[in-house]
DNA sequence: CAGTCTCCGTACACTAGTGTATTGTTTGCC
DNA sequence: GGCAAACAATACACTAGTGTACGGAGACTG
């Protein structure tokens, strides 16, 4: 039911194909808000980003408002399917696991700040709109969980593992925040690694330590 | 030179003085950015929420830019300032300071919500305003370096002290994030004081042992 | 008690953006 | 190669918001 059209040249840039999906016009958005937020968002420029007019927009969408619940309801999906494969995957060895995660997150920032500046600025539409602030609560919490079984397997405690996840979480999303400045994902990367280091130390979990 | 006007009756609420000076403005659009965000700040709705006309307005300032602007400036003093009588006071027994430190950071999220939503719109802002952007990074360095002054008293290691102050942070602002739900201060609070306990313990620091 | 300064109201012009209706163009399919 | 569906352009009506010009009313000042 999705258009079957594959939009001949996916996503060659500024002059695209004379043929738009509407994948071509949340792809348009996307952009738009990682840069420069969701109230940047507006059909006619869109639109110009795109070389058509608006009435390729209303044929795709009936409002402005359906591309913005549109555009957020596809990345919830992506991030619950990321999380699925997540956790299918066969876990390896604890620490290794844990290691990876940690690299994924980092990365994540590292190369992808698109990603990283979208959620921010999601987190800013939450604020107002009380459908995106439901999915981003549902996310979260899937990504805690995910998190959590993670430390637990590594520490065997519930509380140390429940409040490493918690420092993860907040550490992560403090760090997009800063990535308002200069920001460095290498040097939060060692810190992250120092401050759980630290922490598993003290709460006595000796597998890791250092 | 800043209209000696003291606004007969200061902030009573809705329907006010009949006259109303430059601060009354800024009053109502602070509340505004705090509930809303920056985008939510028309100087009709303004002028309506004050129980005058625009007429007002352009009296008082040239420009919906200029009032932005005026506002984070303001934002700006009053931090600046703060930073300042933290830095004068005599300080404490380490332990002692940086648990007041802690509670200031962490009371200021609970009573005074508002500010932190402000602060939050602003750092939103900034990410498309470089003026804003550059005053973020001023007032956040400001605050980063009385931080670390105070991490480096209690521990003695510049390392350790900056991490941990960086961890202090990257939880604040996290944290600040996290009021989009349901949130819990106590909660957070007591996370913080364990982990930066763990830490502390790890990094050998026994002046603080749990 | 007139004058002036300060503050506010009113009316208007202007812009940017949305949404709608209607009319083209392609494109795939028979 | 013709027809229907998919996509896009054009023109229009409408709204919300800014900024400007100017006039009016209080309040302080001599």
């Amino acid at each position: 039911m999705k258009a079957a059209n594959p939009s001949i040249q996916p996503t060659n840039g500024d002059t695209p194909a004379l043929r738009l999906s509407r994948d071509d016009w949340l792809d348009a958005a996307f952009e738009t808000v990682a840069e420069s937020g969701f109230d940047s968002v507006r059909v006619l420029t869109l639109a110009a980003a795109l070389g058509v007019t608006r009435g390729s927009f209303y044929w795709h969408f009936t409002d402005h408002a359906e591309l913005i619940s549109a555009l957020v309801e596809r990345w919830r999906m992506r991030e619950v399917d990321t999380h699925q494969r997540a956790q299918e995957a066969r876990p390896l060895e604890p620490k290794a696991d844990l290691e990876r995660m940690l690299e994924a997150a980092l990365a994540h920032a590292g190369a992808e700040i698109k990603y990283l500046r979208f959620e921010l600025a999601l987190r800013g539409l939450g604020r107002s709109n009380p459908d995106v602030a439901a999915k981003l609560v549902e996310v979260d919490r899937m990504r805690m969980r995910l998190f959590e079984t993670k430390f637990l397997r590594l520490t065997g405690d519930e509380k140390t593992a429940g409040e490493l996840a918690a420092l993860f979480y907040l550490a992560i999303v403090g760090g997009t925040h800063a990535l308002a400045r200069p920001a460095n994902p290498e040097r939060t990367k060692d810190y992250l690694q120092r401050v759980i280091g630290h922490y598993l130390i003290a709460a006595q979990i000796p597998e890791v330590a250092q």
